[in-house]
DNA sequence: AACAAAAAGTTAGTATGCCAAATGTTTGCC
DNA sequence: GGCAAACATTTGGCATACTAACTTTTTGTT
């Protein structure tokens, strides 16, 4: 009952956090999610990424990302182009519509960023930022499996 | 481009860390997933709490226990029983076979959770915990709107 | 040049998760 | 006792997210 809590604590604010967050862009009549705004921010800083470009930067799989531009495209904020270069690729491109959400967004986003903060000294949110890092070297791409018997 | 990154470095080790310990599970030929395995501990800990129970207890909403408790009973780990006091609700009971197979997943989440904490010092390890339990109070069951606009 | 292997995207299937709405039951108030 | 409000659960709709399998195109090897 000790610390078996752990796994679950991050699990359960992180469903906090999330909830939070996408309830306060539908209050603030955004009409983006959290993680398609980081699509967005994303195509602002350079347009024309490729799918696999932008799963590798959002940090999810491929597939996960062709449903995510698939809503974008659908109501405009990104449109798919075929590369010139190679022909199994695609370019995604913003829109001016979907930058200007990305920006709405991105306001709120700030604030929420700024909550999770407040009333923390910026050594102890180091720490914290420092121990969520440490799970990309030791939770990824690995099944967790130790010598697995048959 | 400094600490928009919060947020997003949250969501991201979460995905990292779910994605591993389910990988884990199923290498370890266990049959349920993490959140599953909590339902089956809180059972196995006092049998024939209520969905309303349940859903409080892992901190999700209602209709989302309902799917949870489907997968379960589908398999033959739970089982729902009509409350003899209140013919609204539902006494969900743990079988054997579930009680088995939640003490299967316990090891490998017991082995995750070190994982989490390798590398760290304790001290660390508790400002890591009290910032996640923040989000509990900051985050709770609150639309996240200011003063919102029309 | 031929052919295998790798890479880019999509699709299908499954599992969380939320919200809103619906159903049935219980409570509280008069 | 009656009726509105609250509560317990489910359903339907949507959004992430993964894995596995598939198609098309490119690369790398000989």
């Amino acid at each position: 009952m000790k610390d078996d809590r752990l796994i679950f604590l991050i699990f359960t604010a992180q469903n906090k956090l999330r909830t939070y967050l996408n309830n306060a862009l539908v209050a603030a009549n955004v009409r983006v999610t959290f993680v398609q705004a980081g699509i967005l921010f994303l195509l602002k800083q350079s347009n024309g990424r490729t799918m696999s470009d932008l799963s590798q930067l959002i940090g999810v799989d491929n597939s996960t990302l062709t449903g995510l531009v698939d809503r974008l495209e659908k109501v405009g904020f990104v449109a798919r182009q075929a590369s010139p270069t190679d022909r199994r690729s695609l370019l995604i491109q913003v829109t001016p519509e979907g930058i200007a959400e990305g920006d709405k967004a991105k306001m709120i986003i700030k604030r929420v960023n700024e909550e999770i903060k407040t009333g923390f000294p910026p050594e102890e949110m180091e720490i914290f930022k420092k121990i969520l890092r440490s799970f990309f070297e030791k939770f990824n791409k690995n099944t967790g499996s130790r010598s697995e018997d048959g």
